[in-house]
DNA sequence: GAAACACTTGACGTTAACGTCAACGGAACA
DNA sequence: TGTTCCGTTGACGTTAACGTCAAGTGTTTC
């Protein structure tokens, strides 16, 4: 059904795809994060695993710590738990949710600040009067500056 | 013109405020992030001081390091220097810029995959029928569970 | 079968962003 | 004038997330 199945990875392999080094899958591995099987000593990725990593690593990009990140992933594994732990669970998960709303508008008002800045910097003609830069957030003049 | 022009705060008045310590303060002072004036020994902070930690909060909640908040001030700074400089800010605003809606597009999955989630948790009933979780990134299965 | 690889496990080093503590200074008040 | 608050400057401690060795174990390759 799906496209490889039963494929596996290598550290390298992993490694080399998702631009990291062995050593930090290894340090997720530390942290319980993710566990591959072994041949012997080798570690030896499944499909499930890197798809594991890709959550991890978004996981960090969004901001979440390691530990978050954990946490997160036991979430999904609590799905099959008792009824009392998929509420707890679902009540940890929508905080999140919220969280990471509130950070997509600080991320929103900052691109719009940048652009407004950029737009400035690209074309201060329509400038020339005023010669300030606001902060959107407080109103306040952070600095000022001359147009020739 | 504006609200209260020339009102001044301490370093506790900012700490209360954004929540942070005065430990926090004038450890961004030492990253040379912010510069308040003086009474002898005693910090002093201006308005525009305030509006200038707060864009630093923002940065280090959308995932700047202090040292790329920094560099993000001194491109304002830079707004008055000479052309070429302004070019350089410019473009490093617009890779910025780019990032950031690079974050956000990561926020966005998380977000709606912890929603969809979410409602599997609180409605098993929906998906009795696969009891599979799938990553939406790679499409591949990262764990499954028994419906009762 | 020796060399070259890829992988392993320690274990110590590093950087960022503060926390924490000691020791001190000046105003304000009982 | 002594204590109680802010505030100050060192300076060392801490945590997270790896980096960076060293030293050893298999496997393929010439």
């Amino acid at each position: 059904m799906s496209k490889q199945e039963n494929r596996t990875y290598s550290i390298q392999d992993l490694a080399t795809e998702f631009h990291i080094t062995p050593r930090t899958l290894r340090h997720y591995e530390e942290q319980g994060l993710i566990a591959p099987q072994r041949q012997g000593q080798t570690r030896v990725y499944s499909g499930a695993d890197r798809a594991r990593l890709s959550w991890i690593l978004r996981g960090k990009r969004v901001g979440f710590s390691l530990a978050e990140v954990g946490e997160m992933l036991d979430l999904y594994d609590i799905g099959d738990g008792r009824q009392t732990q998929r509420e707890v669970a679902e009540n940890r998960c929508r905080e999140r949710i919220t969280a990471l709303k509130a950070q997509r508008d600080d991320i929103n008002a900052t691109i719009v600040e940048l652009e407004g800045f950029c737009d400035l910097l690209s074309n201060l003609k329509r400038c020339e009067k005023t010669g300030q830069w606001v902060d959107t957030t407080t109103g306040e003049i952070m600095s000022s500056f001359n147009p020739e």
